[in-house]
DNA sequence: CCAGCGATGCAAATCGTTTGGCATAGTGGC
DNA sequence: GCCACTATGCCAAACGATTTGCATCGCTGG
């Protein structure tokens, strides 16, 4: 059974005693068969063990019942959770989906990004996924009118032909920092991070901030490296201010619980000297002490819509200009502020 | 260029006054083609925009570049981290390998992982990765002599022709409790995890214990969930024991993190009162206070290493009886004990 | 009796590559 | 002059499915 190749729909039909149209249109149910006949041959093919060859089926069909989901890097639980999905809604099988899911980590290099989208392409991928950042930029992706439906993640470009899913960044820093204002405080200082991404958040926050008619002092807006030791950085020189702030907004949950740390550091309570709010809601917003108030980022449910739109297009059920859904970003409340 | 069908390699050869075979030949390098004719055909590849179809290509040669990757869920930091390792092996450009990743998340369902098992073979990838627990004690596995080279991860089935790779779960958990013993302890607990895996942990427990000269006492062995919930709820039943245990190895870093959460509720102190080690090593385990001393897991070793035995057998360099590597856990000692 | 139709099934073309076999020409050694 | 060999490149047969068009048969209704 190693050594022997596959046993094809050819096989079959002579198993049977029919052609291997005959075959081909019971499994596909695209032409009548006979029931007798149509009997017969799902018998051959169970003691057969066939097994429709794929590569076959996609040369002819131009198809491959797989999507690809392009990333910086899985291993980042905001994108493994939107994979996650994405993978879920297009590969339901009880909602009569099979579409597998091809991953892509470009670690946010330009040229990883380029390469991995040829190589999709080439493969022959029914739909795309673009969660990263250099790519959406890349006019590469608009310009060339690529057969294939894409839908870009989280990203402010205007692309008339790409769908897109978007958190309402915005909206959730103008909540958490509304929040920090109504619990009393007067001084709210904002961490952020790395200027290529999360315009929306710093936003959110001067949006909040002008509404309630306080002003945006620049010596409380720092930036921080959208990591944990980022966040304690900052937080050090935000904490060597004088009004010092009583309240700080950071950009993402890591660089608050690093605000944390150095709270403690300082001997500073948590949030009644200094009152933290974060932003995504990862799992460690619940570990750390105390528990993190945070903006939550809807990273599964990003990956659904995503996969939605995919397969609206890939049926065609949906032809026409890129539609745009933005997901709410619901403030989640619990101890830190 | 959206509705005409991709260029062709005869499009090329045409476009040239060649034959597709000696397009074919400069392409794969597999035989001579002249140095002149080698470069009008290089010249009218860019020109033209050629890109191979790789349906048809894997139609041919029978191999898809492509590995796959079946685990529970890509969302949990352990697999997302294995699947980068693996990823990153194959994949590696500079060192000339180009095969994709395709995932499946199993939910460790059964059925869903006969189903993507079935999936992928059908889909001709070259190599398998399968760190779902249930397959690997299926005998579907190891009977079908599937033409496709497999890895297990951390299984401890005897399969003669996949090959494996396991981290050292009991030494590792020896060490800790070794460690938790030298550090003073008396009366040393173990949070088990649900009884289908984890078996070497628990095994490193008893070793330890014995090896010491001390009793294994069942009342002081308890099975959570593998969840930080059940980690809180294994704790409460084991503080109730008396003697109290003042030293609790938790079977991974979620319920060691739930332990903790229920060491500080009851006012006892960590690890005065009762240390605690965990074990994997995840980000959280910074995060929480205090620290967790615990058991490195090397997920992205592993998936490496599944990578180097995978490309092994893909490219032919290997073919033999199934091989394992077991990786070493080290103990890294913080806070908490 | 004939036209028309539904039911059933087959032959053959097609998708885009790769590759084994063959052809031709040139070159150099004897 | 002949042989062996290299260099170069083409022909045509796979690979395993899907799909279009056609053929046949048996009925039915007018």
């Amino acid at each position: 059974m190693s050594r022997r190749s596959r046993v094809t729909i050819g096989d079959v039909a002579r198993h049977v005693g029919v052609s291997p149209t005959t075959v081909s249109h019971v499994l596909s149910g695209k032409r009548l068969v006979a029931a007798a006949t149509k009997q017969r041959i799902m018998q051959a093919i169970e003691e057969l063990g066939y097994r429709p060859n794929s590569a076959a089926r996609q040369l002819r069909t131009n198809r491959s019942r797989m999507v690809a989901v392009i990333v910086p890097d899985i291993t980042n639980p905001y994108y493994s959770v939107l994979t996650r999905g994405l993978a879920d809604v297009v590969g339901a099988a009880d909602a009569g989906h099979d579409y597998g899911t091809y991953v892509c980590n470009t670690d946010g290099s330009l040229e990883r990004e380029r390469r991995y989208l040829h190589d999709v392409l080439d493969r022959g991928v029914d739909g795309i996924v673009v969660a990263s950042v250099n790519l959406a930029a890349e006019p590469d992706l608009a310009r060339r009118r690529l057969g294939t439906p894409v839908v870009c993640i989280g990203g402010e470009y205007d692309d008339r032909d790409a769908d897109m899913v978007t958190a309402d960044d915005r909206a959730g820093a103008e909540a958490a920092t509304a929040h920090l204002l109504s619990r009393g405080a007067k001084r709210v200082a904002m961490i952020r991070g790395a200027p290529d991404a999360g315009a929306g958040r710093d936003r959110g926050y001067v949006a909040a901030l002008t509404a309630a008619g306080h002003p945006v002092r620049e010596e409380w807006i720092v930036r921080g490296h959208w990591t944990r030791a980022g966040g304690q950085e900052a937080m050090r020189t935000l904490m060597s201010r004088r009004p010092r702030p009583d309240a700080v907004f950071c950009a993402n949950d890591l660089m608050a619980i690093g605000a944390i740390d150095v709270a403690h550091e300082l001997g500073l309570r948590v949030p009644d000297d200094v009152a933290v709010v974060g932003f995504d809601d990862v799992d460690a917003a619940t570990i750390v002490r105390p528990p993190l108030t945070t903006v939550r980022n809807p990273a599964y449910e990003t990956g659904e819509e995503a996969g939605r739109l995919l397969l609206d297009r890939m049926r065609g059920v949906y032809t026409g200009s890129g539609r745009t859904v933005v997901l709410p970003c619901p403030l989640v409340v619990r101890e830190s502020a």
